[in-house]
DNA sequence: TCTGGGGTCCTTAATCTA
DNA sequence: TCTGTAGATTAAGGACCC
């Protein structure tokens, strides 16, 4: 489930008068900043999320500009998770505006997938006044790709036994992990769309990938994905970072706003219960050159006077270019109390399954696209 | 030309340790 | 005690996602 536009959605939800007019959340025009949600309205005008605040303006400065209002986001977060659990208790939040659902037996109760579908949209609609886009699928890559299919206010099923035929004429831009750099890779091997990588040897593709990107990608072309669904997490790190409006070259200024921010993470951190080893420090200068350091402690803090005296050491004894400063920040990680386990979508199922699958799969794709995946993988043996 | 903020994970290199 | 090495840990940077 991906709430549409959902930022946007939200203001347009609390001011009625932005209906239907262009809504852009992100920096004020003039600032330093990108766009973090832009409404279908302003997605007319080519305005498109992350792209510079000045460009959005030129592209429509009639549309409503707003910052971003992170505390209501939230609450309309959790009220839609609430709903998803009205109808199964086996969600899991993948990020402020997405949500992962199991909804394996269900259709006992509910119906078919369709019906499910058109189930958590309606409820969303009823309680929050929101549009999502629903996916389903065998699993978590197709559901989302599914998701990502029709948009705004989407519905798309795809069975088990449409999957390869789903992902056959896709860009291979809509795979999971494949941004801008690797996008590079892709277009200098000629592969442009899923079915195109499936055909292309493992071999070649680990030349130009390194051995578990390449894996992973060829199993997303096959359509196999963790199924598994977990609720609760537990985040990793927390930082605060900020840019300043102008470059700055005053290290009292450099402090002080590092003392701020290091009181956030700190707040933070003690709200949450958490403890971190790591301090990190980054900085940004002019020409978006970009460093972190970081130092690990034996012992766990969360006081701010800590992190900020860690920091702000990692900072002067950095043997950094003196130049002005774009952006400052910090952070802290490494929780004491042993970390939750984790997943992510290139990680496999439970093994055995995932080869019972693996073998399926190329059955099934070697049956319709011909020889060219018997390239891919390693030799079949008995019994595995 | 312009690129926020808050995250996760991966790769690589250096260093430590058995 | 010295030396080589495999493996773990730390640190830094980069790609990617929302």
């Amino acid at each position: 489930m991906d709430l549409d536009a959902f930022f946007a959605s939200v203001e347009q939800q609390k001011h009625p008068e932005y209906q239907g007019r262009p809504v852009v959340v992100g920096a004020q025009p003039g600032q330093r900043g990108v766009v973090a949600a832009a409404s279908y309205e302003a997605r007319r005008h080519g305005i498109r999320s992350a792209m510079p605040i000045a460009e959005a303006y030129r592209r429509c400065p009639d549309a409503v500009f707003v910052r971003p209002d992170m505390d209501r986001y939230r609450q309309y977060s959790r009220h839609v998770l609430e709903v998803l659990e009205t109808l199964s208790p086996r969600i899991e939040a993948a990020s402020i505006d997405e949500a992962y659902m199991d909804v394996s037996g269900l259709e006992k109760l509910m119906g078919p997938p369709e019906i499910i579908g058109r189930e958590i949209k309606q409820r969303i609609h009823t309680e929050t006044g929101l549009t999502a886009s629903v996916g389903i699928g065998p699993n978590r890559l197709i559901a989302k790709l599914g998701s990502d299919y029709r948009k705004p206010d989407g519905l798309t099923v795809i069975a088990p036994q449409q999957v390869l035929d789903f992902l056959a004429p896709m860009p291979v831009a809509n795979l999971r992990g494949l941004g801008r750099q690797t996008q590079k890779i892709f277009e200098r091997l000629g592969i442009e769309t899923v079915e195109q990588l499936r055909t292309t040897p493992l071999q070649r593709l680990q030349q130009h990938l390194g051995e578990k990107a390449a894996a992973g990608f060829s199993r997303q072309a096959l359509g196999i994905a963790p199924d598994v669904i977990h609720s609760g997490q537990g985040r990793k790190s927390i930082s605060k970072e900020t840019t300043y409006g102008a470059d700055v070259r005053d290290t009292t200024v450099l402090h002080d706003t590092l003392r701020r921010l290091s009181a956030d993470v700190a707040r933070t951190a003690r709200k949450e219960g958490l403890s971190g080893r790591v301090v990190t420090m980054k900085i940004r200068f002019a020409g978006f050159e970009t460093y972190t350091r970081q130092y690990k402690s034996t012992t766990s803090t969360h006081d701010e006077r800590e992190i900020l005296k860690t920091a702000w050491r990692l900072f002067q004894d950095s043997k950094l270019p003196k130049k002005p400063v774009r952006l400052i920040g910090v952070g802290i990680s490494d929780w004491q109390d042993g970390q939750p386990a984790q997943t992510d979508l290139f990680e496999q199922p439970r093994q055995q399954e995932d080869d019972k699958q693996v073998l399926k799969t190329i059955d099934a794709v070697s049956e319709k696209f011909g020889k060219g995946l018997l390239q891919v993988g390693a030799p079949r043996k008995q019994g595995q």
